[in-house]
DNA sequence: GCCTGGCACTCTGCGCGTGCGAGTGCCAGC
DNA sequence: GCTGGCACTCGCACGCGCAGAGTGCCAGGC
């Protein structure tokens, strides 16, 4: 176990490296902060903690900066999350609130997010199986297309064109309309394809399989991995990493530009709370120099989506846990709202 | 007037500085290209293309690279749209075929540009008030609140919440519905402010004020500023810009977060074909050593919105227009099949 | 008049050696 | 268990010299 004055030393290490970007010594450390003891205390400890894999020195002759294990120790034990000041909360509902549609609020929440922390912004449109449907539309395109529209109680529209296998009437689309309505409306998404599996019998024979394959199509857009969608912003952000250009950056914007890899890593964090990853804890190997920052957002109680940020391990964890908290927590309000 | 020859050699040190990255020099250009002379002839024909401003020297003992004169004259009398191959054609065809919905459309046709030409795309969502209206769609979320949803005949829907100065009825909001459909269904977004302005005084008096307001916010989210969105993709190729990163990269990136710089940056081209904009040829500051190559796209004869490439001014201009304009052709036919 | 070969000149990039400073590890003493 | 002192190790910035590429210019030839 760690003794208490180093943990100190190790929260001194962080905030120093955070705060300056390059290594910190034993004399700057006691300089800085009042540690109450002489550098070469400092240098015992800094050796114990290096034993411990906390700290490492990029050169022999170097300071100290911390590992993915010291900050993973920094952020659990020794950081709290920094909450937001209150002008800092009304300029963030302020600039939400003049939001016109959902992929306004999605827009708006991605350039918040990078401004706050001035780092790269992720924001998850908000998932279809866990939202409650509002209305299903169906129109007729020609006689044997239908296009069909679904939106959700968090303002989120998708639509798709349907081939049919047989002529459609304007009757039969009417009667498919209202029926399908009023199984679903209201309902949760994960729930529709029991509440419409047996509708087909209740057409008849010759629009059956229309019918079918509308509701497969309306199936298929609420596949798991069809559904997600997401948005991104701040990657100027990235320019400010550190000196080494073109080995840190070019692999995370290319991370970035795979919406697979990012929904994956908004999906491993279950955590209720704001969860990091830190460094090699991201699975994939572009971002094993970063650190996500992320959290669930939601009209109610329950997260219907994520949200968070990509930055450098070296990032000022409270205040961007505080940031992304924040965000999430206004974003969840104006969505319950529309 | 520049001789034939002084342009061959222009074209010949455009090409060499495209291929290499380096400044080029008299000696390697009669190495690679038989102009049929010696290096000391093209030294003076380089010397004269300085005079003129086509090229300069980075310093005094070095190579010459060409300015941004110098590509203008490239593009516009040496060089020719280089067309896509035959299975370069399938395969777009193909990959842009995939696609579900206009999200998927403009987003499979981001990353294609961005793979076709190893630079960054943007692509811009068709345009409301150059496309036709689908239909129109009301839902009552509320006794005084609306939704509005607009669908187009490239796909893409829009929607918005009002809120509404009195209860609405469920048969005058069908009502509106159906005159609304009936007016503007088929006709084209620029002309739906004239066809729907007296709508409110054909309903009772307690309506219409609520009528005008859904009318009002119509007509809003039709405001150029409003309606016109983007999806970009490819920074990571930005990666492979040059090597004095921090300064060419952070600009352009900054660029290509603010939205409104874009649109501008592409409906600046007016030309009905593809349209290059080299280096300060760009209003945008952070956009002086980028080159811009885009086009119109449309789902009939019309372009109902734009889409291109940035890169540096540095760039293959045959091959990017070609594949620009070539993209551009098939998510016409994709809009216009669905 | 235009092209050519030759020549002197300029400037960048690179490798190398040096000195400086920051930081460390260790040890003896309190 | 903390402290001050001391020798040691490196990385980095600086200055130097050299090689190489490229230029401008000039005199001579077709």
């Amino acid at each position: 176990m760690l003794s208490e004055r180093r943990l100190q030393v190790l929260r001194a290490i962080v905030q120093d490296y955070v705060g300056t970007e390059e290594p910190v010594g034993s004399k700057a450390l006691t300089e800085r902060h009042n540690l109450g003891v002489s550098p070469a205390t400092v240098r015992n400890d800094m050796a114990a903690l290096e034993d411990e894999g906390y700290i490492a020195q990029p050169h022999t002759s170097a300071g100290r900066i911390p590992t993915d294990k010291g900050y993973r120790l920094f952020v659990d034990k020794l950081a709290g999350v920094k909450p937001m000041t209150a002008p800092e909360r009304r300029a963030i509902q302020n600039f939400l609130e003049g939001a016109v549609d959902l992929d306004d609020v999605v827009a708006r929440t991605v350039r918040l997010l990078a401004q706050l922390t001035r780092q790269v912004a992720v924001v998850q449109y908000p998932s279809l199986t866990r939202s409650t449907v509002r209305h299903v539309e169906l129109l007729s395109l020609a006689p044997a297309r239908v296009m069909l529209v679904l939106i959700t109680d968090t303002g989120r529209v998708e639509q798709r064109v349907v081939d049919c296998p047989a002529p459609f009437g304007e009757a039969s689309l009417a009667d498919l309309r209202a029926r399908l309505n009023s199984r679903v409306a209201n309902r949760r998404f994960a729930d529709v394809p029991s509440l419409v599996e047996d509708l087909p019998e209740a057409f008849e024979h010759e629009d059956r399989g229309t019918v079918s394959t509308v509701l497969s199509t309306l199936l298929e857009t609420l596949v798991e991995e069809n559904e997600e969608r997401l948005m991104i912003g701040g990657t100027a952000n990235l320019t400010r990493f550190g000196h080494d250009f073109p080995l840190t950056i070019r692999p995370v914007l290319e991370a970035l530009e795979e919406q697979v890899v990012l929904l994956k890593l908004l999906g491993e964090a279950q955590d209720p709370g704001v969860t990091v990853r830190i460094g090699h804890e991201n699975a994939h190997e572009g971002l094993n120099s970063t650190s996500v920052v992320s959290v669930g957002y939601g009209s109610g109680g329950e997260a219907v989506a994520k949200l968070g940020v990509v930055g450098p391990t070296r990032m000022d964890y409270p205040g961007t846990m505080g940031a992304v908290r924040a965000v999430a927590r206004y974003v969840g309000q104006i969505l319950a709202e529309s």
